[in-house]
This record gives structure tokens, C-alpha cells and sequence, in this order.
DNA sequence: CTGCTCGGCGCG
DNA sequence: AAAGCGCGCCGAGCAG
């Protein structure tokens, strides 16, 4: 029999009972399953981490769910798999389109996901003792292929596998739990917000398509999941192990997703009340007042437009009563009121300025979002379907550069924030094998490494240039450097441009680590299909190339965005094993010696821990202390995420790193 | 009143 | 300088 490689968590209809079911590599059980309450199979957890030899990887269905149970009660878990986000790869994937996994019609796995938990119930608790993890995410040495030790394919040896014979059996327990997952109570699913997942669950094919019986059985989906890579693996063994790499650094981030929402953003709100009175005056006691700068600069809007009735908060009505007055604008956009000289733009970009700060970023906000001095945001992993992260409650991932002073590091603590330096264009260089351009960014800036080719004259133009590379350009100074790049790096651009005429045909295009495209709309078809039709009047034809061009622009850009986003995913699993691998405290050599069991800061928020990421940009909170040891670590993680992605391809991918104590230092 | 689209702008 | 990707959020305004 195979050793236990996984551990398959089942939670019962109540929420409350949870069964945990060892299996071995592929996905078969071994050994007698156990029966736990909540607090029980966090303490299961903790001493199975804790345990020496490799890590077994938590299956479950959902570790926005999940995971929040165990952070709750101090329990850190080094790797999982998280089977919707599994699922939604594989079904979607061309190196498993012809498997029978991505062949079925839709289950209830392929519902929207039920909205996270909410985080209200996170209580401080006792400091718990006992972890030791070591993740060994993507550990094993780069080969002449993806190195993916990461996969549940990985065995492990006999002798250090966890001795499951020992586990108690779960007694007085009801063996029989019902496989239906319970949409856990959430906020009310009542917003206009109407897309929670990666759109290419839903789009029209699966959303209009019958679904099947409610099956919402970890183990079978496990099986199945392990299964659909397994059949690709013997005719396309580097697809699979792409694939299986991408699996495994989508579950990590959904681990780190939830833990750094389990710690949140350090959060001043007094700072952030105090700039934002700086800016706007004091905060209205009337609910719907305007503060007082606003109201000042609405007075002269009136009186430069000779209105006293006009509205800057309506674009509609502005217009109106900027053209009223003589202005020519067709819109109230900033950058086309700029261009205006009259009396009433100088008001008027600082009323719409400051009055962006006080819905977005306002009083409002801070009430809603931070509590406790921290701001905890809800990630969504694969949010996205270049399978970069949505973030769902606060703008999480569009905080503006006007109030990042108020996130401010604890006491004794900073801010380690890092981003990686043109990471699309490097990536582009990187899927594409241009060795010229891999050369233009080694060891320097890659716009300048540009210009240094002659390719292009200054670091502005290169800069708009690639841009407009990758997301298909065709007018203005990104189009035209267009031209000069080709003949420069051709390979580089040839590969944006190859995406670009599969998504104009309607193919459908793949990353580096195999997360494909969704197909186009049925409109979008239908469309292409009638500009074809014998009779097809030419305003028909020419709205069919227009949406197929806007189709390419997409696909063009999926092939960047997408890798770029695994990149990424690598480097944060990669940072997470890492920190977790710091001592608590650097200072103290012999703590590093012995092993963190015994470490009585074992807990996730009192040692190095991220606390943000933004698609290309990470910042770890860490103490002081362990300032210098978190640097290196990033500087390293980020070499490791481009030897797993580009075995063997000499592309350098530098970071930048600042250490601050709040962060508008950084950068 | 709710539910929805749109314009505008914040982020990468 | 202002078109060229991916998002989320806000208020306005419209339909029901």
C-alpha cells in the first residue's frame, strides 16, 4: 500500500464535524479516517505540521472556507490543495480539454463560490506552541523542465511517511457524513456585485448548460482532479508537471490569501483621519454634508460657469453646464478638461480630486474597513481569468498612493515591501525566448537596456512601446515604436502578435504553466459567424472585426498578464516557505538551530509575515529585527520563482526592495 | 424601493 | 499624449 501523501478534510452539513481521510498519491484512501470537532481538527492539524518528514497536504474544498478555521485557532498549515480553484484550471485547461473531467458537464463544483467567511469571529487567542513546517514548495533543484516537486505526485519516502496506524479513530462519532458542503453564513449575497469567480466558470457554455446532482465530495473530486492530470501525463509529461506546478502555487496562494487577511494591513487610523481633515476639512457632522474644501471649491465652479445650480458630481449634468458656458468638452475626463484654459478647471480637477478621496478612501471607508488598526480586505485568488487576484470590500488592490502613510508598521516592527522591476516585459522575454531582449534587461533597467540596443531612442517611448506590444496598441507613440521593436526583437513580438490573431479567430490561448483563455461569448461568435453569411452588409463586417480585434487585444495580452501572474504566484509561495523558515528571532542562533516546535512565537502575526500583494509588489510586516534576513529572502524567492517558470532561460528578474516604517516610503 | 448600467478614476 | 490590457468601487440615473 502507498504511504499517506494528502489528508482529504470533509466538512459535514453542519459545519461542525469534520472528517479527515488520509490518501496516497493518487488520491486513494489509506488508513482509517477520523472524526474531529472544529477544535479538534485544528489540534490534529497543529501535531500533524508539527510532525517530522514531509509535509502532507491539506485537501479541501475551499480554502477561503477552510483555512480561516484553523488561522482562528493559531494553526498554520505549509501546503493544500484547494479543489474549486484546482478545478476551474483543469476544466478550462487545453492540456486537459480532452479528459473526461473537462469533458462532464458542470456539478454544483462549478457554482459560484459562496462569499468568504467573515472575519468578525477572529479572537485573539493563546499563543499556540507546537509547529514545525517546512514547505517544500518547488524545493527540488531546477531541471531541464519545470522543477515540480510541488505536485501531489511527489512521493514520499516509506519510512517518513506520517504512520497513520497511530491516529485515534474518531469515536463517538457518526461515521456517515453527508458529502454536501454548507455555503457557510456569510454576508448576504445581496450586492450588485454578481461575478465572484473567474468569469470562465461562468461563462455562457457552462452557465446555460444543465447541471448535474449535487456531488460535493472532496475524495471523489480529489480522485478525479489527480486522474485528469495522470491521463495527460504519459503523452505530454511537461504539460502535466506545468500543470501540476500551477495547481500547487494557486492552492499556496490561497493559503497566503487568507492568512494575510487573517493578519490584515497594519492600518493608523488616526493618521488616516488626520490627512484626510488635512485634505478636506473636518469631518461633516451631518451625514451627506460636503466637508468644507469641497464646499469652497464648489462656490467657484458656480461662479466661474456663472451656474448656480451646477453639479460636478454628475458627469451628465457638468457637461451640460460646461458646454452652456461656452466650453467645448464632450466629456468631464480629466485629461480632456486639462486641456481647457478657463477659470472654472482649476477648481474643478481639485473638487473632482478630493472628492475621489472622500467617497473612495473617505471616513466612510475607514469605518467600514478598519477595526483594531488593521484593514482586512477578502483576496480572491484566480479572481481573475488571467488568474491574477480580484479582491472583493475596500478596493483592496487599488489603495491610492494619497493615504498609503496611514498603513504604518506595529512598534518595533517595519515594512519590507518589494516589486518586481518590468515584470511583463521580462516575462515576455522569458515565454518567448528573445534572446536579444533577455539581454537588453540583464543585470539593468530593461528600457534602458532597450535603448542601449538602439532599437529605440529614449526610455519613454520604450517604455510605451512595449506597453503597446503587449496590449495590442495601434495609434499614438505606443503603436508607432511598434515597428522598431519587431525588427529588434522579433521573437518577443512575434509571440504577442501569434495570441493576438488566435483570439481574432476565436482559438482560444494558454500561459506558460498552461491556465488557458475563456472562449469567446456567444454574441461574439454569432457575430463572426453573420459578417461570414452570404449578403452580410459591410456595417455588420465592420463591426465583426472590431470585436474580433478587441478579442486579440485580449488574448495578446492573456499570454503576458497570465504568466506574469504565475511569476508571481511562484514568488509568494516561494516568500511564504521562506519567512516561515526564519527564526523567530534572528538575533538568537541557537533558536534558529533547534527546531520552532518549541518556538513560543510560533503564531503567523508574531514572526515575518506578508501582509499585502499587488499582482507585481509584495510587503512583508516583520520585526525589526528581521529586516535584513526578509530582504534577502524576497531578493531570493524572486531568482527561485524564475528558475521554476523559465528552467534554463537566462532571464533576471530583479525586485526592488525598500525597508519603511509606513508605506508611502516605499518607492 | 431594488437592480442594473454607465462614467469616471483608483490600482497593476 | 491620451489609446491599448486586467480589475473594483462610487454616485448618478434609469427601468421596473
Amino acid at each position: 500500500m502507498n504511504a499517506a501523501v494528502a489528508v482529504v478534510v470533509t466538512v459535514g452539513a453542519d459545519a461542525r464535524s469534520v472528517r479527515l481521510q488520509p490518501v496516497d498519491t493518487a488520491g486513494e484512501p489509506v488508513g482509517v479516517p477520523e472524526q474531529h470537532g472544529l477544535d479538534g481538527f485544528a489540534d490534529r492539524v497543529r501535531v500533524l505540521e508539527a510532525a517530522p518528514g514531509p509535509r502532507l497536504r491539506w485537501v479541501w474544498d475551499d480554502t477561503a472556507i477552510r483555512y480561516p478555521l484553523l488561522l482562528e485557532r493559531g494553526v498554520r498549515v505549509d501546503r493544500c490543495v484547494d479543489l474549486r480553484l484546482s478545478r476551474a484550471i483543469l476544466r478550462a485547461s487545453a492540456i486537459t480539454s480532452a479528459t473526461p473531467f473537462a469533458l462532464a458537464p458542470p456539478s454544483e463544483w462549478d457554482a459560484p463560490r459562496p462569499v468568504a467567511l467573515d472575519a468578525a469571529t477572529q479572537s485573539p487567542r493563546a499563543p499556540q506552541a507546537d509547529a514545525l513546517f517546512d514547505l517544500d514548495f518547488a524545493a527540488a533543484p531546477p531541471a531541464a523542465e519545470p522543477a515540480l516537486s510541488a505536485g501531489p505526485g511527489a512521493e514520499p519516502t516509506p519510512d517518513s511517511a506520517p504512520d497513520w496506524s497511530q491516529l485515534r479513530t474518531g469515536s463517538g462519532v457518526s461515521p456517515e457524513i453527508s458529502g454536501v458542503i454548507p455555503v457557510e453564513p456569510g454576508r448576504p449575497n445581496n450586492s450588485a456585485r454578481t461575478h465572484l469567480t473567474n468569469p470562465s466558470l461562468t461563462n455562457p457554455t457552462t452557465r446555460t448548460a444543465e447541471r448535474t446532482a449535487p456531488a460535493l465530495d472532496p475524495l471523489t473530486e480529489h480522485r478525479a482532479q489527480l486522474a485528469a492530470v495522470a491521463a495527460v501525463a504519459g503523452a505530454a509529461p511537461h504539460d502535466a508537471a506545468r500543470l501540476r506546478l500551477l495547481l500547487a502555487a494557486e492552492s499556496a496562494g490561497a493559503l497566503a490569501a487568507a492568512e494575510m487577511r487573517h493578519v490584515g494591513i497594519p492600518w493608523r487610523a488616526d493618521r488616516h483621519d488626520a490627512l484626510l481633515t488635512a485634505a478636506l476639512g473636518p469631518r461633516p457632522t451631518r451625514l451627506g454634508d460636503r466637508p468644507e474644501r469641497l464646499e469652497e471649491l464648489l462656490v467657484r465652479i458656480r461662479t466661474a460657469l456663472g451656474d448656480p445650480a451646477a453639479n460636478p458630481d454628475s458627469p451628465a449634468e457638468l457637461v451640460k453646464s460646461l458646454q452652456r458656458a461656452g466650453l467645448r468638452v464632450r466629456t468631464t475626463r480629466q485629461w480632456e478638461l486639462e486641456r481647457i484654459e478657463h477659470p472654472v478647471i482649476e477648481p474643478l480637477l481639485q473638487y473632482k480630486k478630493l472628492s475621489r478621496l472622500m467617497t473612495a478612501n473617505g471616513w466612510a471607508w475607514l469605518d467600514a474597513w478598519v477595526a483594531d488598526g488593521r484593514f482586512r480586505p477578502v483576496y480572491l485568488p484566480g479572481g481573475v481569468v488571467t488568474g491574477r487576484w480580484a479582491s472583493e470590500g475596500g478596493g483592496a488592490l487599488q489603495l491610492p498612493h494619497q493615504v498609503r502613510s496611514a498603513v504604518v508598521a506595529d512598534d518595533g516592527w517595519c515594512f519590507v515591501v518589494a516589486d518586481a522591476s518590468q515584470l511583463e516585459p521580462r516575462i515576455l522575454a522569458a515565454l518567448s525566448g528573445d534572446a536579444a531582449m533577455a539581454a537588453a534587461g540583464r543585470g539593468r533597467d530593461l528600457y534602458d537596456g532597450i535603448v542601449a540596443s538602439g532599437a529605440i531612442d529614449t526610455r519613454a517611448h520604450a517604455k510605451v512601446g512595449m506597453l503597446g506590444a503587449m496590449y495590442g496598441a495601434t495609434q499614438g507613440d505606443g503603436g508607432r515604436m511598434l515597428p522598431r521593436l519587431a525588427r529588434a526583437f522579433p521573437a518577443a513580438v512575434s509571440y504577442v502578435e501569434t495570441a493576438a490573431r488566435a483570439g481574432e479567430r476565436g482559438d482560444r490561448v494558454s500561459t506558460r504553466l498552461g491556465r488557458t483563455s475563456p472562449r469567446p461569448g456567444d454574441d461574439w461568435l454569432d457575430l463572426q459567424d453573420a459578417s461570414r453569411a452570404d449578403g452580410a452588409v459591410e456595417p455588420l463586417q465592420v463591426r465583426a472585426r472590431a470585436e474580433a480585434r478587441s478579442w486579440g487585444r485580449f488574448t495578446r495580452n492573456f499570454v503576458v498578464q497570465g504568466t506574469a501572474a504565475e511569476w508571481a504566484l511562484c514568488w509568494l509561495a516561494e516568500l511564504r516557505r521562506r519567512l516561515w523558515a526564519l527564526p523567530a528571532d534572528p538575533t538568537d542562533a541557537a533558536a534558529a538551530e533547534t527546531s520552532q516546535v518549541a518556538d513560543p512565537d510560533a503564531r503567523l502575526e508574531r514572526r515575518p509575515h506578508l501582509a499585502f500583494f499587488l499582482h507585481d509588489e509584495v510587503m512583508i510586516h516583520t520585526p525589526l529585527s528581521a529586516a535584513d534576513a526578509v530582504a534577502a529572502e524576497v531578493r531570493e524567492a524572486a531568482a527561485a520563482a524564475g528558475r521554476i517558470l523559465f528552467p534554463g532561460a537566462d532571464i533576471d528578474f530583479p525586485v526592488t526592495v525598500a525597508t519603511v516604517d509606513s508605506y508611502d516610503r516605499a518607492k
